[in-house]
Order: C-alpha cells, then structure tokens, then sequence
DNA sequence: CTGAAAGCGCTTACAG
DNA sequence: CTGAAAGCGCTTACAG
C-alpha cells in the first residue's frame, strides 16, 4: 500500500509524529496553529489514517456486524439498509453478511467478524438456535438476536423482535371481523420461535370463538415464493371450503398469488388473503396484500440503540427482551364474508 | 476486548510467541509435534487471531469495498448477493455499502473504505461520474465500475456491464417482431451512461425502420415504481396511439403496470410492455413481465475475478471494458399485434 | 505546547 | 526447529 502515514507527514511538516497525531485526533494540548498547519498538509497531500492501526491501539473499530439470512428478501434488505443508515449516523459502519439460514455458514461469518474485532454482532434470523449456540455467541462480544429465541435463553442474550403473538392476534381478529370462519394458516414453520409465537396467537383468538384453523406446514427451513406455491398447489387443486387464508410472510402470500391465478381462484373473490411482513411485495402493482406490518424502522432503530448501549455497557450483564407491536395494513386482499356464503 | 492473544498462547505451551505465530499462518520450518500441540491450545483456549494486526503487516485485508445505489433495489440486492457468495469462495469477504446514489455519501464511503484499506473497491452505479471524480476514485486502488463510463474515462478506470446498447436493440428487434410500430421508451434517464447507450441501440432499430419512439424521460436521478407510475399516467390519463411500451427498468416497469391498473389499461391487450433487468419483480404472480435480462450472476463473477487480477498485479496500468451480453426473457406482458389494430 | 518511548497484536528476516 | 528483535501505523502516558 503506498499510502502516506503519519511519519511522511511528520517530516514535511517538521514535527514529531506524535504532534501529527494529536492534531488529527483532535487530542487537547497543541496550538491551534500547528493543528491547522498540519491538518492543511495532511489535506493536500491526501493522507488517509489507517483505521486498522488506531483500532489495534483503541480496541475499538467502529465497525458492526449484521448477519441475515439473505438480502435477496426484501425483508431483510430494507432492514438492513434501515439498519445501516441509522448506524451510520451514529458513526457506526455494517460488515453485512448472508447467512443463508445455514448453521455451518453462520458459524464461519462469527468467527470472521470477531477476527476482525466488530463492536458488536446484531443477528437477524428466524431460525431456532440451541442454547450452547447461542450462548456461544453471545458470550464473547455485544450480540443482539434480532428474533425471538427459545425462552430457556432468555438469560442469557438480548433480543429484539416484533410481537409475533400480537401479530398472529392481530391477523385473526381481522380475519374474524370480516366474517371468516373457515381460514387456512399458511406456512407455518415449526423451526421457528417466531412462527410459532405467530401461530399461538392467531390460535389464541381463534379459539376464543369456538374456531380451528386449518394449518398448512412450510416443513423447509425457509420461507419462499416457491414454497407458498407448493403448499397452495395441492389446496387449491381440489375443492376447498375455507373462505380466507392467513400467509405467513410475505414471500408465501405471493406463492399462494401465484397458485390462485394458475388455479383461476379469485382473491379476496373466491379466497381473501391476509399476509405478514409488509414488505415492498404487498404493494406492488396487481398483488396488493393486507398484511400486518413488522415495523422495520422501529426493529432497526431499536436494535442499533441497544447496541450502543450494549457497547458503552460491556459489564452489564443484564438481558432484554424488546418488542416491537405490528400494526395492520389494509390492501385489497381481503373482502367482508357476505351471508349466504 | 477480553481476548487471548498469541503471548497467552505462548505461555501455556511454554514457547516463544514466534512459534505460535508460525504455527497458526502454517509457516515452514516448525515441527509438526509443536505445531500440533499449539493449534490444539488454541482451539480449547478459544483463540482467534487479530484480523487487524495481521492486515497491518501484510498491507492485506481480505476485505473488498461494494458500494451499491440501495439493496433495497432488488437488481442490487441480487447482485451483491452473487458478489458476495463468489468472493467468499476466493476467500474475499464484502463490506457492502449504500450510496443512495448521493455524490456526497458516496465520497464519505470511498474515504471510509479507503482507510479500513480494503484490497479493492466494486462501485456499481448507473449515475455518471465526472472524469475528475472517477480518477480520483481509481488512482488509489484496484478499482472496477459496476456500470457504464463515459468515454473520455476508458483510458483510467476499469469497467464490466451489461452491454446496454445491445441490450436496447434486443428490446427494440423484439417489439418490432410482435409487430408493433407505435412505441413508448419510458423511464429514460439522460444522466445515466446506461441509459443513453441503452436508447442509442434502441433508436438504432427503430431508425433502420423508419420509426421513432416517443420519449418518456425520468427527470430524477434514479429509477423507481413512483417514477415509472407518475410518468405513465400522465400518458395513460388521455387516449394515445402506441401498442407497445419498453420500460428502462423493471422498477419503472412495475410503476406502469401500477398506472395501467389504475386507468383499466389491459396489459399485454391495450398495451404490450417490454422491462429490463430481470429482477425477482419481473417474475412475480400477478406481474409476469417480459425483460431484458442482465445476468447479475455473470456480472458478478467477471466483477470478482478481474478484481482478484487487479489485486495481484498492482502495477498494470492497462484498463479493461467488459460487456456481459444480455438475453430476452419472455413472460406474459407482450402481445403479437393482429392486423387491424 | 512538543518530543521520546512504550505498546496494540501480530509477522518475518536474522541468528543460533 | 526455535527464539530475540525489529517493525506494521498508530495512540498515549510521561517528561520537559
């Protein structure tokens, strides 16, 4: 690297280096003249610090990681972005990272980003962890499961996610208030906490009026267009009674789209669509979703001030457990269920 | 940070600290007994090395600066996913950073990356950049644009795209084949190095059969769905003449197909549409356009690998202009235009 | 207000 | 095969 260091500025502005680095860090005792002096030959000579040498000396690199299971979904990348720009107004950069919902993968981007001392390690994902994993990582550095874990780790990790049982209420009230009783749960994932916080909810409300979904297993490890396809392909081949469905994300409402139409059913006509997620997906032109709203920005700014707080408080060894209330959204997936149906 | 470093190391198994290091970046001349025994220590101890120290004196980071408009933008996202897996297996890992197309920001974020001494730098981006800019950005390390440059800029920096201008003759073959005469071009965006070569194979078609598109100019500085809506229902609130539309991307696409809903224009039946991208948007239920596909994948690992050249021949000032040919995807949004129309 | 010195955690010639 | 020493580019007490 032929870059300048402070020694080449040192020499040409006739100082010692260690006045050279007082006048960039902006460090008391030194004469507003010299400062200036130097700062202006820094300037024009280009010199850039090197970031890797001050944290090696600061212990500190100004630097977080933020694992998620793919940008490609369009949860997560408007996420991510929400989550980058707010951390960069603090003054914080994102070491983004795919996890692609692999364990063996995310295993690898941990042991990368502690290599490279991050500040701290926010981690999106709706995958069950065990606890040894999880204690594994949250034990060495300020980690943040953006998601909900297990309750038995509860002690021992800080975590931020939406009211995933609200939301699942949330979605059954308004599903009932339209007048739907037979309703399909699409694309429940069992290896979720958050789907099956999801599901005890919309069970919750379901119950009270006497009613049962019918549950629609997603048995992948991923929620997809593709999924919401195949799980909605075998429904909708054969006769069916329910008048309304709950999607799980998304991503699978838009499969279920995609079978309908193959299928020549009508939404909301023949079969009212309700989703989860409120990504950019449900609004988009001729797909139109209702859907209850995750509220990316509240999750995201949440999350980076936790980890401030997390940072500037490494001994505390106190754990949170936010949650972030959903909101609904109302499109034109869904219709009122007239009498006579 | 409470972390182990090689002397820790070093005083368990009772060497010198030049050992373990030898051990650890699997140097020569260390007997494999000692070896052994050192990289068990530290596999039960937990140590893992200083990323940071290691780069300060190898001048090598590993790390590679992509620097994208928005990951939000599915045609981004897709393309920083193939980015980053690709360089993963070469063993590169992406600090990937939003420009939001800002000159500013974007400078911010060379500065920034430019300090962490990241090994390369990936810019996509579809805005142009004066020759000023883009040499300053190139001269100070192994530099790619994602994208099109304007000429004068060829001899400085090196530059991998789709091949745009054949790319708008592909769009412009295929509506004339359908046996469309009367065409919109909409979403064109005059600051964008792209976009004009884009138009330019475009005009060259129609010119060779005597026609010429009517012009529907994107007057801001990116492409979007609210562009491509306000655009098109200035259009589509009066009656017009044309029977096909080709849309500069698939985002400005989406903005049509959102217009046409609104003012009941049947697409492909009052109207053919013709996108560019191929993002996931493109083949959505319910959307299903027809596009020019940009083979994110195979921009990303011609990205990759000339970057890995770069990398390992510093000194070559020769520069490089890669074209990635495009290819037509065809979905539903275009219809054949029967005589009497 | 300024300089000389020690040190962050590592690698790599140089001796032995 | 192993150790002592110098050094990567910085920061920060410690003197003066």
């Amino acid at each position: 690297m032929g870059n300048l260091t402070i020694k080449d500025i040192a020499k040409v502005a006739g100082v010692s280096y260690s006045t050279v680095s007082r006048a960039l860090s902006g460090a008391p005792g030194i004469s507003s003249a010299t400062r200036e002096r130097i700062l202006k030959i820094c300037d024009e000579k280009g010199y850039r610090a090197n970031a890797l040498a001050r944290s090696l000396i600061n212990k500190k690199t100004n630097v977080l990681g933020l694992i998620v299971p793919e940008v490609t979904n369009p949860f997560y990348s408007e996420l991510s972005l929400e989550i980058e720009t707010y951390a960069r107004e603090l003054g914080y950069n994102i070491m983004l990272c795919n996890s692609l919902n692999d364990h063996e993968r995310t295993d690898e981007l941990f042991n990368f980003l502690l290599s490279h001392r991050v500040d701290g390690i926010l981690h999106a994902s709706s995958r069950i962890y065990s606890a040894d994993m999880l204690k594994n990582y949250s034990s060495s550095i300020p980690f943040i499961l953006i998601g909900t874990a297990p309750a038995e780790c509860n002690s021992i990790l800080n975590t931020i996610s939406t009211d995933n049982y609200e939301g699942g209420r949330i979605a059954a009230k308004y599903l009932l208030s339209l007048g739907h009783r037979d309703i399909f749960y699409m694309g429940y994932r069992k290896g979720s906490t958050s789907h099956q916080l999801r599901l005890l909810g919309f069970n919750s409300v379901m119950e009270n009026a006497g009613l049962k979904p019918v549950i629609l297993e997603n048995p992948s490890n991923g929620s997809s267009i593709s999924r919401g396809y195949d799980l909605c392909r075998k429904i909708f081949s054969k006769p069916f009674r329910q008048t309304a469905m709950f999607a799980a994300t998304d991503s699978m409402a838009l499969g279920a789209l995609q079978a309908a139409e193959e299928y020549h059913i009508s939404i909301p006509g023949d079969l009212s669509l309700l989703s989860y997620d409120n990504t950019i997906f449900s609004s988009l032109p001729g797909i139109s979703l209702s859907t209850v709203d995750q509220r990316k920005q509240a999750l995201a700014h949440a999350a980076v001030d936790l980890m401030m707080h997390l940072i500037e408080h490494p001994y505390n060894d106190q754990h949170t457990h936010q949650l972030i209330s959903p909101s609904l959204v109302l499109r034109n997936s869904c219709r009122e269920l007239t009498s006579g149906t």
